[in-house]
DNA sequence: TATATAAACTCAATGATTGAGATGTTCAAT
DNA sequence: ATTGAACATCTCAATCATTGAGTTTATATA
């Protein structure tokens, strides 16, 4: 019996055919979430950085402008103690990505700002996520992206949902 | 001036409106990574295992049938120096997840096969993932489905050569 | 004023990870 | 056969991020 070595070069391409089930599915976002992290790691690595130090840059990168990112904030949502925190951005302070202020109505707590080229290094974090991105795009089409789109977002209000 | 307070239930739902740029899918993707590496931890921890052990488990969860899981490929695949998957296998080991069986032919390499509830133990970690996948993938068509798949495809298809 | 709660920090102990090197194995060349 | 290079994995001491308990400073409540 020959080898039937079939090549589907972009499965799922077609209308017909059967729907991806949950197990494709789960199999695919484990994939691409481990090809990030494997991304994030190596960009720390790159600079001299540690993975947490990256998830807490993109953690302030991507707060919501109107939501002050605390240290208290980024115990919870990078699951960490305080000392760890406190540690994590003694470092990031140190090499001069982030900066500490103190708030001046609560003087309790403390608001991290992005200092020096912070907020730069971490965009340059995700040139290589951005180009990935860009690509697969590309080869959809408007409607097709508005729909991952509302995907994503379904699937981050779920996660967001479940892990409380 | 009132507040125009919004509130978009669900965004890129009409066939109307702009296409979603890279900016948009970026914070998306980062979204939904950030809460699946939250969802990882929460799960290690409630295992008494480290995160590297859970990352360690899903690649063999997730591993093509036909490669076998070396070491080695875990070494490359999690980033690790071959001290810290040495140290990571014999954690599993000694709790009896996975089993360390030496190859016949190659007598250097070892495979790491699945051992008593390990991968009953995998799966369920991602229990919480599935439910809101399945949640997500509910409130789309086959169509879509199949569009979504293709994108989630392309995505691990780019990352997989960026990191190369 | 006292008391409880809160946010962030300190610090010694823990333990995962690193990095250099050891061990055992295969393969090609002599 | 024997030597030597490449290889896969493991060992182990040193490093360093993280933990966990407790401290400090500030706010809120009674």
């Amino acid at each position: 019996m020959p080898e039937q070595h079939e090549e589907p070069e972009d499965p799922w391409k077609g209308d017909g055919g059967p729907a991806p089930d949950l197990q494709t599915y789960a199999v695919l976002l484990r994939r691409m979430n481990a090809e990030f992290n494997r991304l994030a790691q190596h960009f720390a690595h790159e600079h001299g950085l540690h993975l947490t130090d990256v998830q807490a840059l993109i953690e302030i990168l991507d707060a919501d402008p109107g939501t002050a990112v605390t240290p208290g904030r980024l115990r919870e949502r990078l699951q960490l103690t305080s000392g760890a925190v406190t540690a994590c951005l003694d470092r990031l302070e140190k090499a001069g990505h982030v900066q500490r202020v103190r708030d001046a109505r609560d003087r309790r707590v403390v608001h991290i700002h992005y200092a020096g080229r912070g907020r730069e290094l971490a965009r340059s974090s995700f040139r290589p996520l951005a180009r990935s991105t860009e690509a697969a795009m590309r080869r959809l089409s408007d409607d097709e992206l508005r729909t991952v789109a509302r995907f994503l977002t379904l699937m981050g209000d779920e996660l967001d949902a479940q892990s409380r």
